[in-house]
DNA sequence: GAGGAGATACGAATTTGATCGTATTTCCTC
DNA sequence: GAGGAAATACGATCAAATTCGTATCTCCTC
C-alpha cells in the first residue's frame, strides 16, 4: 500500500504554503506567491517548485485543466494539525497528550487565551 | 547579546539524545549510545558527533574533567517542550494556544488520557 | 615506557530542504 | 501563424542534518 496522506509531515516551507491554501481555498501558483510575497521575499519559481514537490508527495492536489494549474491542500487543516501534534507528542512528550496539554496551558500568558481555554473546558464538562 | 537558549530548536536527532539525557541525567557518549542503540542502529561516532554539535549550539553542557566527557542537557525538558509547542502553535495554529489545546483534546482517544486531562482541568478550576 | 583499549577530533559523503535561473511550453492577440 | 506574455518543467546550487570512517590522543597495565 502506498504512503498514506496522514503520515506525511509537511516541512516548514510546505506548511507555509498549506496555510495560504487553507485560507484562500484552491489557488494558482501566482495567487499563492502573491500572498507569500507579502511577508517573505520568496521567488515565484520557488513557490512553484515547492508546490510541485508537494504534489509528488500528495500534500496537495492540482487541477491541470487550465494553463495555470490550480492547487488545493490535499488534507484538511484539522487533519494536518492533528498529525503535527501527534508527531510532537511522540517525540517530545513521551506520547502523553495530557502532558502536552498541561504544558500548553501552563505556558499560556494572554488573558484571552486563558479565557478561551477555560470556556473550552467548560463546554467539555457539558 | 548571544543566542538565547530558549530560541534554539533541537533537530530530530538532537531531541532523541536530549530525551536520553533527561532520563538518565548527565552521561557519557558511551552511556547515551548504549541507550540509543536499543531502539536504533546508530553508530557510536554518530552519537558523539551530534553531541559535539549540540555542545557548539549550547544545547548541552559537558564536563571535560575526565577522559570520557560527561554531557548534560543545557535546558530543562520543560523549557524545551515549551519552546517546541510555541513553535508549533505559531506555524500551524495561527498563534492560538487554545486551538492547539482543543485539537489535542479532540484527538485524545485513550480513556486514560482523557481522565488525566479531566483531572488536570479540575485542578485548574481549583 | 610499550602496547592497547577506548576516548575524542576531524573530515568527508549522503540526504533532504529550499531557492532560483534558464529552458521550454502554451495560448492569446494581431 | 508570428510574437510575446506568462505558465510549467528542469536542473543546479547551497545549506543543514545525519552518518560514519579514520586519525589522533589519553591513560591504564604490565
Amino acid at each position: 500500500m502506498a504512503q498514506e496522506n496522514s503520515t506525511v509531515k509537511p516541512t516548514q516551507a510546505e506548511l507555509t504554503l498549506l496555510n495560504v491554501l487553507w485560507n484562500m481555498g484552491p489557488a494558482t501558483v501566482r495567487q499563492v506567491h502573491d500572498v507569500v510575497s507579502i511577508t517573505q521575499k520568496t521567488g515565484y519559481t520557488t513557490v512553484l517548485k515547492i508546490l510541485q514537490i508537494m504534489h509528488e508527495k500528495s500534500l496537495v492536489i492540482r487541477d491541470e485543466s487550465n494553463r495555470a494549474h490550480v492547487y488545493a491542500a490535499a488534507n484538511s487543516q484539522t487533519q494536518t494539525q492533528s498529525s503535527l501534534i501527534k508527531d510532537l507528542i511522540s517525540k517530545a512528550f513521551g506520547g502523553s497528550t495530557s502532558k502536552l496539554v498541561m504544558r500548553a496551558i501552563d505556558d499560556s500568558t494572554s488573558e484571552q487565551e486563558i479565557n478561551d481555554i477555560r470556556q473550552l473546558l467548560n463546554s467539555l464538562e457539558k
